[in-house]
DNA sequence: CGGATAGTTGAGTTATCTCAAATGCAGTGG
DNA sequence: CCACTGCATTTGAGATAACTCAACTATCCG
């Protein structure tokens, strides 16, 4: 499939703004990383150039990239949910972040091929997959494109040094009160909030992995905030009741 | 001070191969990250560009960059052990890495002005602090400058998500044995590895820092392996005694 | 309805932490 | 050269957060 300038018309993402899904993609995350500033007119700029991309559809629980492929894709959410993980040998495994809608699983598939990482869906994930060749020498052809991907870039990396800190030096209790914070946050970002009301389709599993616990404890904690009234969680769905209290059990800033 | 093509001779990389520090310590970092490739001449390349920079020597226990701080300079080591770490509002601090001659602090700094980390000197160090700008601009002048700063940049981000491994999902005699397999590595790329024994400047603390442990319990562990004829640490220096065994403790690849 | 997956709860275990005291060791000033 | 101060390390005893195991319940989906 190609995809040309603004020729795209697509669910999620690309449909809201109705523009090339890899810009949306990263104004999206520019929002996220950066600032609040709105999506700016970015069709006649890619006009003459062509990025190549397939859209996938994949059911929840399904692999999207499994750690022993060296792709030449760079994949991009456009909608659903899903999980970047690293394993080791014996198994054990650790959620690295988890994919919303406009996410990269990871810039770095933009230069090389990588593997090692598993891509998971979570829910029914669509995802669009942009060949690297023409994705990278779309984004060194424009520079504040490039600008945009460096803030991605550079975003991504403090993700993950905090969470280093997370794992290395948190209890169970702040490790779960900020994902659901951070995620709260990324959510509405993305207009993805129902006020204080989020869709929440993680497994006890993913949040244990996430955030280097067991399953048995992720419940026990969950249970203890739902009993102190700090969120509720419904079907899949979570609310976030006392947000103050929340933070204060994050040890947020 | 101003550094143009081969005009440097300096100590540590820039004085061992003789041509721009910048390249020297990206040539050392390639080397770290992906091959084994002798540097290459570089300088008539450079040779019309300027790239401003200054050197600092600090002595052990400084901080060289301040998490209030918002600098503009790009910062990389030419000599001795530094520490790259994140602090939570309650003190409790994470080391995310630590720098070796020819380390970046952090590419990220090539693009942004980031704040929030600590950068500490172990032993005394000195580092060559670049004009963020004029760095940029030299990376994207040069493609396959660029080609190898973007395989530093990933080699970076694959470090943090092994590091969220560790921290997440493995014990803490793995995540000693594997700090201590993965220093050897680096220095071995670098030449500061005297057989199997290395110059080990690090005090417990900082490793109970970096792996999220106490350094209590670090000693503990530590004790073990010399008991157990792993290693042997005596002085500033440590030597890896059984690499097998060793590495069987880090459930090493 | 049945079979799988997900979540809850309790009891007992363990890795790691905290506290504290003792020792070593390096640098400083008298 | 010695005493002194400030770090680093070692060791032990006791506390605790998180884990394992296991049984039970709830939920989902064909």
């Amino acid at each position: 499939m190609q995809v040309k300038g603004a020729a795209v018309a697509e669910e999620g993402v690309g449909k809201k703004h109705g523009f090339c899904a890899a810009c949306a993609a990263f104004e999206y995350n520019l929002c996220a990383a950066v600032s609040d500033k709105a999506p700016s007119n970015r069709e006649q700029r890619n006009g003459g150039a062509r990025l190549v991309s397939s859209v996938h559809t994949i059911p929840a629980r399904r692999i999207i990239r499994h750690p022993k492929e060296w792709s030449e894709f760079v994949p991009i959410i456009c909608r659903g949910w899903a999980a970047v993980s690293l394993a080791a040998l014996d198994g054990r495994r650790q959620i690295l972040s988890f994919l919303l809608p406009g996410d990269c699983v990871s810039t770095a598939y933009a230069w090389h091929s990588i593997s090692g990482y598993t891509v998971e869906a979570i829910t029914d994930v669509t995802y669009r997959n942009f060949k690297r060749d023409d994705f990278k020498s779309i984004i060194l052809k424009y520079p504040d494109l490039f600008e945009l991907f460096s803030k991605v870039w550079t975003e991504e990396k403090t993700q993950a040094d905090q969470l280093a800190l997370d794992l290395g030096r948190r209890t169970a209790d702040e490790r779960i009160a900020r994902l659901i914070l951070n995620l709260a946050d990324r959510l509405a970002k993305r207009d993805m909030m129902q006020g204080r009301t989020m869709e929440f389709p993680l497994r006890q599993r993913h949040i244990a992995d996430a955030m280097g616990l067991t399953p048995v404890h992720v419940s026990k904690v969950l249970g203890e905030f739902q009993r102190a009234d700090l969120v509720e969680i419904k079907g899949r769905s979570l609310t976030i009741i006392d947000t103050a209290g929340l933070r204060r059990a994050a040890d947020w800033h």
